[in-house]
DNA sequence: TTGAAAGCGCTAACAT
DNA sequence: ATGTTAGCGCTTTCAA
């Protein structure tokens, strides 16, 4: 086993035929172009030899890597690994590879790993980390052909495929669910605004409000600078301080909910009991979480095969035009929510 | 930017050399070899032309990809992010790029996908997927010289480097914990014994009793068949039929303590105040369960990052011999253990 | 249906 | 210090 690794040539030879014979015997899209019983004799010799084709003589030969980038925040951000075995699976199938890209949201970081994911020549690039408007980096990759699709987030460019869960219409569920319940003050902690889903959610609870007939002043809406715990806590703190008789709040992610968990907890409410919590997304554990969490469900596994599968169309050609995909996403009611403790105005 | 990717002979022309000089003065080990005024000349060409080298051209004349392959059960495993991020940080930081590739803990999939993976050529290979004895294929990887680093999981075959956490002493530390707070029944939930984590938990499990004076009889463990939450209840509650005076128990992993506490509520056991609860990785939101759960802290991006010295070690050639590192655990006392409710013998 | 020949972009003897 | 040459393993015209 430590001997030269066995090439075409090796093949060829065994089945005694050409190289360029057992090439195209061994490739599945040229084979009809062989003799059957030929085609028997190399694919034997191969499997006897224990052929393996090397994949960088044919990239370098055919211009494909069959690799696609990804360049994504942080892996340990419990949003990706879904997203991510999501594309791997589709992509997979098509015997293409994934490479990872973490930026920490960090723009140098994001233009050396892009850079790094370009050397390796990849056939394309899936990106969960696109803000509203891209960085000179990516707009020069979109601009020189490279086929992208966007997850998760979108841009405001239409141009360029994204997959992502429905920003607004999750909301609205929300939404609906706490004025069901009964609630009116409701607040929400918003998401970066420069960041679609962070946009789009503050949209949809402007709407939505208004839709079930409920006013959104704005001392009920707050900010929080990242899609994290602390900074969703930050956020929340600054609405409890303006507004004394919040019962709800609407965050917008799942991690921004457990800073309000935080918060409510330091403060000696109960969340679902005394303030209703909402979050979005639906992530890993969100079931198990202290209480567990009314959130909006997004299938982020779906939406990881979808982008998959839209790479694969634009790099077989049979791509038409750019498309926006929100996939449906759906309300699950857990323990964080619940009547308003006190029926206020 | 439609035009041609510009290759080395470009940035040859464009500086007035030969390509095997402009080869020289971009390649950082060989530029010594060339006049400092040509490798500016160089260096100018290819920052204007915007040349980035074809690694695959490079990978296939140097037999280097720069690229180690990773297996795992399952990226969504909470377990594996961290890992993972360590891995690509410190391999990244040397120019390497990490593949992924889940097995779902499918030995035809385990097989399909490292055959994926030699196909690109990997220079290494990180297994998280390691059985106490190596499958047929793995062995096969093994014997043909391949740079192998396992992570979280070793094998009985000791002639292969492993970064894992220290099981046994992790353990440990539970069963202290558990005999300091005045247990004296303490139940042990194992995982698969074909695994290097379970057998070693169960084993520190087993010695530990021993050390602080307690009894362990035989149906006071149980064996999960995955490291998963059902597994774990169903192992749960073999126990606790069993045996009706458990008042702790120590599970093999923190996916297993959640089936303990699952158990615990169907039974109408309060997780804590009747039966504690130990689980052994600290993963992702382990503290922000129902309640939060007391477990042994394993530092897994660290993992990562030491497997990844030991790659390049290797890779690089400044090994020496196979290690086996067992990095400190850590207990993390939280909400999930206390003294026992009801002090029986 | 198969073979011959060229070449993808790069590096590494070898020669100068 | 630089140029010449060959070739990594494969695919793909082109010719037979």
């Amino acid at each position: 086993m430590l001997g030269r690794r066995v090439t075409l040539r090796d093949v060829a030879d065994r089945a005694g035929v050409h190289t360029s014979t057992a090439s195209r015997a061994i490739n599945e899209h040229t084979r009809s172009l062989v003799d059957d019983q030929t085609v028997e004799r190399v694919l034997a010799a191969a499997e006897a030899l224990g052929y393996r084709p090397n994949s960088l003589a044919r990239g370098l030969k055919t211009n494909r890597t069959y690799t696609v980038g990804m360049l994504l925040p942080d892996l340990t951000n419990p949003l990706f690994p879904p997203i991510v075995r999501g594309l791997e699976d589709s992509l997979g199938a098509a015997d293409y590879t994934v490479i990872l890209a973490n930026t920490d949201s960090d723009p140098d970081k994001e233009h050396a790993v892009l850079n790094a994911l370009l050397n390796r020549s990849v056939d394309g690039l899936i990106l969960a980390t696109a803000q509203r408007t891209a960085s000179a980096a990516i707009r020069e990759v979109l601009d020189g052909g490279m086929p992208v699709v966007l997850v998760n987030r979108s841009m405001d460019d239409l141009a360029v495929s994204s997959v992502t869960g429905d920003d607004r219409g999750g909301v609205r569920l929300a939404v609906e669910h706490l004025a069901t319940l009964g609630h009116r003050r409701i607040a929400h902690v918003a998401g970066p605004q420069h960041l679609s889903t962070g946009l789009a959610r503050h949209r949809g609870f402007v709407e939505s409000m208004r839709a079930v007939g409920l006013e959104v002043v704005p001392e009920l809406v707050a900010y929080a600078e990242t899609f994290r715990e602390p900074a969703g806590a930050a956020a929340f703190r600054t609405v409890l301080d303006a507004v004394a008789d919040v019962t709800a709040v609407v965050a917008a992610n799942d991690l921004i909910a457990l800073g309000c968990y935080d918060v409510l907890d330091e403060r000696g409410l109960t969340v679902g009991a005394d303030v209703s919590v909402v979050g979005f997304n639906d992530m890993l554990f969100a079931d198990k979480l202290c209480p567990p969490l009314t959130t909006v469900h997004i299938p982020h596994y779906e939406i990881g095969v979808r982008a998959g599968q839209i790479v694969l169309d634009i790099l077989h050609g049979r791509t038409s035009e750019p498309v926006q995909l929100h996939l449906e996403p759906q309300l699950v009611v857990r323990v964080s929510t619940g009547p308003p403790h006190h029926g206020r105005t």
